[in-house]
DNA sequence: CCGCATCCCCAAAGATACTG
DNA sequence: CAGTATCTTTGGGGATGCGG
């Protein structure tokens, strides 16, 4: 926690905070809701135990995140963000936003997490999201948007059904190609959904 | 470069882009322009010339960066972000703002970057900016706000005129305190300006 | 000078094993 | 389950060297 960097710009700021190795990325799991300390290891495949409790004391330090102990029923104990931790989501999102740039398309290989697709609509779709509502059947995840607000389940008439292999799912949001993508419904709603999510250029023309 | 997360995740991967240490700061001063080796040295104190260079490679490779050549008047190489390193500028305008929570109020001792306040108001208030012309005037620095655009000098007759010492304006941003603080023209203006940048409440209650 | 490459030293990361 | 302890290896910080 020792000054770095020895500039005072709130960048420089922020990255002696949570611009370490693996802290971003613990802090977008525990966006997703408190986690347990072994379900974090979990989650952060090649962190090594003590790097983990080392970032989780600093992030604690910082006030980014704080242990709880979970009532008795099971007597757990959870690491959650505070107010300001979740404050980070936005640098979260522009992050993800920017990578998702070079990011190559998922393959076989790729063992995506469960949960995935929610989160990514809460990322790219749900700040940008036009009324209506949405259905997205993805590889075998399920996630729907009403309104501009990320559902898990399943919607009942959807102005919008949209079933897609992962990969033909990503080539749809990154490069607008329509192939292998099954529409049903109002496809120009679609179309305005992903136009203002728009990573096919937007970024790039800042 | 090599994938050290292990994880296909948008996030992760961007980390592993501009994730090492000093990556996201060596965008930031290249945000401002083009600049010389010697110069990004100067301008990241404590670097050291083998971790400049080696970033410097890393984000050339990932084509964040591009080495050019100045021509004849003054042959010296400059470093200069492409168009997918400029679009990083959501993820440092972000941080920053973050980061700004939780940075103390400078003190005589930080030596703040000359440029610094037309850099702020970029990162901070031009986004947001409502109509209207204001001049901040900062301890020795000067800059303006022009119907969201930053100008670097003075502007003629302006809605709002500001003048402060770098704490009295810190507080004033972050805390909305008004002491030390000199406002000619428009006070409602500024306060509206200072509303739609709004650090004061707004991150934390994301 | 400017733009690095090399070298040395130490701090931090990775891997594994072990404990309350 | 939630870490600590230990060991090895990688990488950063700082100084110096060196060609253009």
């Amino acid at each position: 926690m020792a000054k770095k960097f020895e500039q005072y710009c709130p960048v420089a700021h922020a990255l002696e905070l949570v611009g370490e190795r693996w802290s971003l990325l613990i802090v977008r799991e525990l966006l997703k809701g408190p986690k347990r300390y072994t379900d974090l290891a979990d989650a952060l495949p090649r962190i090594g135990t003590n790097v983990l409790a080392a970032r989780l004391k600093e992030l604690e330090a910082c006030e980014v995140v704080v242990k709880r102990r979970l009532p008795p029923p099971t007597p757990a104990q959870v690491y959650e963000l505070t107010p300001y931790g979740v404050a980070l989501r936005p640098v979260v999102r522009e992050l993800a936003r920017w990578g998702l740039h070079s990011l190559p398309a998922p393959t076989e290989e790729d063992n995506l997490v469960p949960g995935w697709l929610p989160d990514a609509m809460e990322t790219f779709f749900a700040p940008v999201a036009p009324d209506g509502s949405f259905e997205f059947r993805i590889g075998d995840e399920l996630a729907a948007l009403v309104d501009g607000e990320v559902v898990a389940g399943s919607v009942e008439d959807p102005d919008v059904l949209l079933e897609a292999s992962p990969a033909a799912f990503y080539y749809l949001f990154v490069e607008r190609r329509w192939d292998g993508v099954d529409v049903e419904g109002n496809r120009e709603l679609l179309e305005q959904l992903l136009d203002a999510a728009a990573p096919v250029e937007d970024p790039l023309v800042v």
